[in-house]
DNA sequence: TTTAAAGTTGCGTCGTTTACTAAGGTATTG
DNA sequence: CAATACCTTAGTAAACGACGCAACTTTAAA
């Protein structure tokens, strides 16, 4: 089971803009893009679904951006991967009609309702990436 | 995430080896296959890899076919899943070179550890079928 | 009020993976 | 040696994932 690209990036912002929430200021799709190494039209597709998902908030027009909707602290992985990919982070499939069929699929049910309690004790403030020595400034002699 | 509809079929064709694992007889593909609802030609493929994963014990030839290497309470959905999927359960992506894929990469491979451990405490004994009430018997008078 | 920066939306596409079929090969038994 | 049942590999069609592109809307600033 391969964790989809799609959600990884989508942490990969959140961590980003987690790590600017306290100064309250939005930050540029480019912006974003570059930092983590993303192609900005892709990124958008990413942040609009976790806008839609009440992660985020944006504003457009001039100096637009996009910002945290909650405290980092109140941001989980488990939220995150939800967003994304809708009703279960493991899903069954629909069942072929087999005599074992049905406990199979509980037993994943199980495990699913399992990995939403570990993902849920993830938060964003885990993922906020240390800070960078002068990122930008020409303070060299 | 989509739970790969092999490895379901893998854990429901082990819950029927495990439902006769008492009596020591083999079980051979076509009728597993018709229990399950599965194509015989596929479920070869899936039982080939249980096989390579000592999972279960095969025997060719006339009366030939498949019984569990195990008891049922020493095997787990982890080690299923393991042995259909390599690797990892949840495996992130190699990582973009973005400032916080690092981070987040590592925050999933902590759910993946998670993961395992709750898959790691069922075993196929919780996924044997209800005993059919006399299943080809014709007593009827 | 004009303009340009920025988000919004939907479509298209290309490559990979998945699920499955088919056919020929190999081992074991009577 | 013939029948039976497992073994292996190649091939394929459909679905999915990961983007790219382009036209549209909103809004701040000049």
């Amino acid at each position: 089971m391969r964790l989809p690209l799609k959600t990884e990036y989508a942490c990969q912002v959140l961590a980003q803009l987690a790590s600017t929430y306290a100064s309250g200021e939005v930050r540029q799709v480019e912006e974003l893009a570059a930092a983590e190494h993303l192609s900005p039209n892709y990124l958008v597709q990413i942040l609009t679904t976790l806008r839609q998902a009440g992660l985020v908030i944006s504003r457009r027009g001039k100096n637009g951006g996009y910002l945290l909707a909650r405290h980092p602290e109140d941001i989980t992985l488990a939220e995150i991967a939800m967003a994304l990919e809708g009703g279960a982070l493991i899903e069954s499939s629909p069942g072929n009609g087999g005599k074992s069929a049905e406990r199979v699929r509980h037993a994943w049910v199980r495990v699913n309702e399992a990995m939403l309690q570990s993902c849920g004790s993830i938060t964003l403030t885990e993922l906020i990436p240390p800070r960078q020595p002068q990122d930008g400034a020409d303070w060299v002699i």
